[in-house]
DNA sequence: GCTTTATGACAACAGCGTTGACGCACCGGC
DNA sequence: GCCGGTGCGTCAACGCTGTTGTCATAAAGC
């Protein structure tokens, strides 16, 4: 077999599916996405894919290499929408709050494509577009160079490693997802106060917190401290 | 089906199996824990771990409902691990410091394991006890209730999510991980000044900074943004 | 030593990603 | 307007996965 995929530039003929549809990469992708939304990230298999699509599971191996392949170009899509919507206001803080709240929520809308684009560096267009942007709001913002560089890499590795971490939550199949929530409210609510004393006090708060992300507050805690980094530098 | 999986303490008969190996929710664990060291997180199936042990793998379902609840024992046998080694010096912020960056470094030494297990919660022993020792650290510390189990979230989960994502670059196959390291360092060094002007000023930082991992320096802005708080709170 | 029953073994099922072979129908050239 | 080469959709199959119903057998308790 010498190469089953064609480049999506050489493509040159447009046969139609059996049942009609004519497919391309991007069809592909959009209908990925689709499927995640409306079914579940579970509901992403190359054979619900084509089914979806109106054609065989393995016409898609003539556009993407495989699985992890096709759900790259699914992730670059969605770095693609999160950057066309955001807008800076020219306030550091603010854009960097607002950037990072909105990549945790966009990838939290498609949890499988997070989870692959935290593991591979991509380098595409778009990635380097969202480094340049982020490194001049900091530095503008009177960042020395080698602060702006580290805070940059914080920002950027907390931004995708939660939202990895908490669309892996998501990914999971809803009977697992329902144990974890019972298993917070009914074992750790429980626990006697001699021998946890410190979970028996604050039960009711716990319980409440672990149910929603703690990326926010993450994020919150990191301006704070690059805050008072550029305090420091300006004084 | 009644219900297949007898609870560990009530076990009577250990009725060793075909090649003689007698069989125990502890060994199998352990031998997943081996597997997945050895051949990579993908090398844990059902199947493979069956014949790891010597038995067939559906004996592997009188000890765990399913993957699922195997994969929990897993995550809390490395949290055991874990916390094992782990000795308090009884200053807060020394003590979060020491432990964040140990459970950083535990999880990078499985980083097969970590990726699977790190978005669990297991309601199991270790982890319980794990909650309450870090809930201890920041309450005697003079945090606030509401303060204590929030900034717990967040030293948590940030551990974890970076923990995996480092873990996921170690994971990558050596090839393609060296041959995107070095287009990634080629594309920014050579980024035009003209397009991507905060690139281009700090390409030489950008590139070592990205090399390591962003973890101790998050973790010290966030100890940093909550003894700020606690100040806070005492005047 | 007999009965009971826990538990390992076996076989089967549905579903998965992937690929080699095949042939239809589209395109460029005439 | 037809013809040939081939791009690409289809089919069938492979080997893998998790899981479960059934059965047999060895260990435990008497």
């Amino acid at each position: 077999m010498s190469e089953r995929v064609v480049p999506d530039g050489e493509r040159r003929r447009r046969r139609p599916t059996k049942r009609g549809t004519v497919l391309s990469g991007e069809l592909i992708v959009e209908t990925a996405l689709r499927l995640i939304g409306e079914h579940g990230a579970a509901a992403l298999t190359v054979r619900r894919l084509g089914t979806a699509l109106g054609a065989d599971p393995s016409a898609l191996y003539r556009y993407f290499h495989d699985t992890d392949d096709l759900l790259l170009a699914v992730a670059d899509e969605l770095i693609g929408r999160t950057l066309k919507v955001w807008r800076p206001t020219g306030e550091w803080r603010a854009d960097l709050r607002s950037l990072g709240l909105r990549i945790h929520a966009d990838y939290q809308a498609h949890p499988q494509a997070a989870l692959l684009t935290c593991t591979r560096v991509t380098g595409r267009v778009h990635e380097m577009r969202s480094v340049e942007t982020i490194l001049g709001i900091l530095r503008e913002a009177g960042f020395p160079d080698a602060e702006a560089v580290r805070i940059y890499h914080v920002f950027v590795d907390q931004a995708l490693s939660f939202a990895a971490l908490d669309a892996a939550v998501l990914t999971l199949p809803k009977e697992s997802r329902n144990l974890e929530e019972r298993a917070w409210r009914e074992r750790y609510a429980r626990l006697p106060a001699d021998t946890h004393p410190h979970v028996a006090a604050t039960a009711p708060t716990l319980v409440a917190e672990m149910g929603r992300s703690a990326y926010p507050a993450a994020l919150e805690m990191m301006l704070a401290a690059a805050a008072s980094r550029l305090q420091h530098v300006r004084a």
